[in-house]
RNA sequence: GCGGCGUUAGCCUAGUGGUAAGGCCCUGGAAUGUGGAUCCAGUUAGAGCAGUUCAAUUCUGCUACGCCGCCCCA
């Protein structure tokens, strides 16, 4: 048995994984790209204040599952449990909202929560992001919904659902707590424990109670939508509308709130509804909304924001569940083998030319029969093998064997990149540019 | 964080208070120059630490990790 085990909740992305993570992102970084919604990165762990202000320091969320960190001289840092709040740490700090408005940021973030683990709920996870500063119609909130709806279409998503509310703005929102406290406590006798607490904490909560006692009376409670003031009413069926408009199924689900304390008006839910994730009322693999007190709490100007974060965990998995796409080609296309013995450079150097071409090339590292050596280049899935050191081989020859076709020839030293060409493509090579050119 | 159930080799799966079995994978050979087949051989295991016992992988406890339920879900 190995010596060590990871982290509880933390677990390692093998090629094969690591490679699906990878596949994703380009997918989503460049889709954000093409909204103008540039990537932004912030430091992994931030000042436990950043989270706890912004978040409600009375939440479970930020009291309990926040990943400590502390050392000496380092002052009160937690790993960062969401994206939100570092990025308008960062948009404060270097004045971003003096600059221009809008600003839009993109994110793709590892994550940490210190909370038990389960099925998709890992304590280090990653999180795609989408923030948007200074737009205040609905527009904003229409364009993240969209471009989630676009991205699960994009990359194959079908067997989700999305959902959504609006819990008020700022001005409104005691009212709407107040209303619903009135409620709730007339018909306390009725609740669970737990709701009878959250009566004190979080009366929204109440309403997406999974307890059958809370159901009950959740269910003939208000509605928040009924609630909330005029404006964000407004606000809300423009952007129902803009779904409408865009052709974009949704779902307004009364019982959508959210658990923290800077979401106002829009709140969106993408859900899972594949059954193997219906645990728990399902799993969302995204979800977002608008947070227009967020940057005023953080002791900037009063500016409106809006944003979106996704799962990427959960939505690898939720794809793998489909059947989604077949896994890349992680090993190399071509491997160069040899008859000889020692020597290794000539190896080395026979590869070199077919790497600046632009082809994916191992080597055998030698020390066995060219038996061996193929059977293993089959096995880690070659499509080709160039051969030195046979006797056809020699004096500036090299055979260029096709593994696929089991069809070989011997080729000029000189002619060989040409020659493995024609049995598989290049890859293409990035720039410092950013963008990719044929190799 | 609370409760329940789990953990046998790289993977899957048996079984047992007394020598831990099989399949797949892997390595080598048959076949020192041409591969996914075949045959032969081989490597690798009871999560960790204590306790009970003549003897523990098996029973008990603690710890670690996982899954399920709860809490919560940014």
């Amino acid at each position: 048995m190995p010596t060590f085990q990871g982290p509880r909740g933390m677990r390692d992305l093998l090629p094969a994984e690591a490679a699906a993570f990878d596949a994703l992102r380009r997918v989503v970084q460049a889709r954000a790209d093409r909204y103008g919604y540039p990537r932004i990165s912030t430091p992994i762990a931030e000042d436990k204040q950043v989270f706890l202000r912004t978040s409600g320091e009375t939440s479970d969320a930020a009291s309990k599952e926040m990943y400590d960190v502390s050392l000496h001289g380092t002052g009160d840092l937690a790993l960062r449990p969401e994206g939100t709040a570092p990025v308008a740490r960062a948009f404060l700090e270097h004045g971003l909202h003096k600059a221009a408005q809008p600003q839009r940021f993109f994110y793709w973030e590892p994550m940490f929560r210190g909370q038990r683990p389960q099925l998709l709920r890992y304590r280090q996870f990653w999180q795609w992001g989408l923030e948007c500063y200074g737009a205040e119609g609905p527009a904003a909130d229409i364009e993240i919904i969209e471009f989630t709806s676009g991205l699960f279409s994009e990359v194959g998503l079908t067997e989700v659902d999305l959902q959504l509310n609006t819990i008020g703005d700022g001005p409104c929102q005691p009212k709407v707590r107040a209303a619903l406290g009135e409620y709730f406590t007339e018909r306390r006798a009725e609740l669970s424990p737990e709701s009878q607490r959250r009566l004190e904490t979080n009366v929204l909560r109440i309403l997406d109670s999974k307890d059958p006692r809370d159901r009950a009376v959740a269910d003939g409670a208000p509605k928040v939508r009924d609630l909330v003031c005029d404006a964000d009413r407004a606000h809300f069926e423009a952007v129902v509308a803009g779904l409408e408009r865009l052709g974009i199924r949704y779902r307004v689900v009364d019982g959508l709130v959210r658990g923290l304390d800077y979401y106002t008006r829009t709140v969106v839910e993408f859900v899972l509804t594949d059954p193997a994730f219906a645990q728990g009322g399902g799993i969302a693999v995204a979800a977002g909304g608008r947070y227009d007190g967020l940057v005023r709490t953080m002791g900037g100007p009063d500016l409106p924001g809006v944003g979106i974060a996704g799962g990427v965990d959960v939505l690898i998995e939720a794809l793998r569940k489909q059947g989604g796409g077949a896994p890349r080609e992680l090993g190399a296309d071509v491997i160069v083998l040899s008859a000889e013995q020692n020597d290794d450079a000539d190896r080395v150097q026979l590869a070199l030319p077919l790497r600046e071409a632009g082809f994916r090339v191992a080597l055998d590292y030698g020390g066995r029969s060219l038996e061996k050596q193929l059977e293993s280049a089959v096995k880690h899935g070659a499509k080709v093998a160039v051969i030195r050191g046979t006797p056809e081989a020699r004096g500036g020859n090299v055979i260029v064997r096709d593994l696929v076709k089991k069809e070989q020839r011997v080729t000029r030293l000189a002619a060989v990149v040409t020659e493995v060409g024609r049995h598989v493509r290049k890859r293409t090579r990035p720039t410092l540019e950013g963008e990719e050119s044929a190799g």
